[in-house]
RNA sequence: CCAAGUUUGGUUUUCA
């Protein structure tokens, strides 16, 4: 049984799922009865394919097989619910697993608490927090960096900086993981000095920074009107040894903060430049510069770049034909933004609500307000879910040809499928 | 004896 958990661990990593299944049916087979284990790996498996359900089900037949589930069992379903933003029900399965005499431990606590904070639900973070406390389970420092994370992205790093003061006072030592998200927050707060402090407080501690410090300043740097200062650190990334080498994400990072500066030129030397290194460039770091390069009106220059990502083997994604929608829209070549989607379901992707968006747009401000309302019906006739980005344009239209009865029917569309108006 | 939790890149509307 050791050995099948084993095969079935590994499979379920190698996100082979399917034979992962299939061998514990084996088992079955074999008249060997799965343990926890078992279960539990493939729980965990499932949950990260985003098939909670079936793993939930693994949870159903685990009882019915007289294996009550532990709390390992438990924390990797709440991990799974909550990640994935259904904390309602991970909150449930919490009080079940209360009710049922199974002590939470830090984990179970944590992914709770992730599963709250992402959500942006702050005092329940913090009721939870300190339910945990009560219930006289320590958070160590993957609690204390997932909350930290939260605040961050709720726009609060000034809270996450004070926390993290906390997180030492109890003598708690930050890892990687920490200082990147703290970093990350400071920056997107434009809080560089403060980053830059909290760097050097890493370096200090001996804890090294990685590729992803370095990409998350990197980012800092450029978004806060510093690309020179990112070009600097890019530069040492390829050169010094004591840094970490640039991947793809750097190189994306910097030639997209380039061109949101409109150095087009120098950001198009770098990419050729990574090019003949042999160094890593994918489709995103060609859709950055060819949305780019649309968004500034040079059409040829876009083609040029379009053409060398196909001659050198790489296959546009959704995501780059959006960007050549997005641009000819943007250039009022709406004819050919309409051809893209034609050419796009030929080669297997299909056009977004995102494109249709970008189209609708794009009509409305050239006042074709008629055709911009057909693209919305032909949107809900493919069985695309209008977002509300796509309601705001289409009631915009509605208000400027003055057709206040349709805009509040629309209206009331919109609310009718949950999205809020603003 | 083997299972679970935290971080980095590209596209869309209006107004600021």
């Amino acid at each position: 049984i050791v050995s099948y958990n084993t095969l079935i661990k590994g499979l379920c990593k190698a996100r082979n799922l399917q034979e992962a299944l299939e061998l514990k049916a084996g088992m079955e087979n074999a008249n060997l009865a799965p343990n926890s284990l078992t279960y539990t790996i493939l729980m965990d498996g499932l949950c990260m394919e985003g098939r909670v359900d079936e793993a939930m089900g693994l949870v159903e037949e685990m009882r019915t097989k007289g294996l009550e589930p532990n709390v390992f069992a438990y924390s990797i379903m709440i991990n799974g619910l909550c990640s994935r933003g259904n904390v309602k029900e991970g909150k449930e399965l919490f009080n079940e697993m209360l009710g049922k005499g199974v002590s939470p431990n830090v984990v179970t606590y944590t992914s709770l608490i992730n599963g709250l904070c992402k959500l942006g639900q702050l005092e329940e973070t913090i009721t939870t927090f300190n339910a945990m406390l009560e219930d006289g389970v320590q958070p160590d420092v993957v609690t204390f960096t997932g909350i930290i994370d939260g605040l961050c992205k709720d726009g609060k790093a000034e809270k996450a900086l004070k926390l993290f003061n906390v997180m030492l006072g109890k003598g708690i030592v930050p890892g990687n993981i920490t200082y990147n998200v703290l970093l990350r927050g400071l920056c997107d707060k434009g809080l560089l000095a403060d980053a830059f402090n909290i760097l050097q407080l890493m370096i200090e501690k001996g804890e090294r920074p990685d590729l992803v410090t370095y990409n998350t300043i990197l980012r800092g740097l450029c978004n806060n009107g510093k690309v020179d200062d990112a070009m600097t650190l890019f530069r040492s990334m390829l050169t010094d040894k004591s840094y970490v080498e640039p991947d793809v994400r750097t190189v994306t990072l910097l030639i997209h903060g380039l061109c949101q500066e409109n150095r087009l030129d120098l950001a198009a030397d770098i990419h050729n430049m990574m090019i003949e290194n042999n160094k890593v460039v994918d489709v995103q770091t060609f859709t950055v510069l060819i949305g780019a390069y649309l968004r500034a009106d040079n059409f040829g220059k876009a083609m040029d770049i379009w053409k060398k990502m196909i001659e050198l083997g790489f296959t546009p994604d959704s995501l780059a034909y959006s960007a050549l929608i997005d641009g000819f829209c943007k250039l009022n070549m709406l004819n050919i933004a309409k051809g893209i989607f034609v050419i796009m379901r030929d080669r297997g992707c299909s056009p977004t609500v995102f494109d249709y968006n970008s189209v609708m747009a794009a009509l409305c401000k050239e006042s074709s307000l008629e055709q911009a309302r057909r693209l919305f019906q032909e949107m809900l006739n493919g069985n695309y879910e209008p977002d509300s980005v796509s309601y705001n344009i289409i009631i915009d239209s509605a208000l400027k040809s003055g057709n206040l009865e349709s805009a509040e029917e629309l209206l009331n569309h919109m609310l009718q499928r949950g999205l809020n108006p603003d």
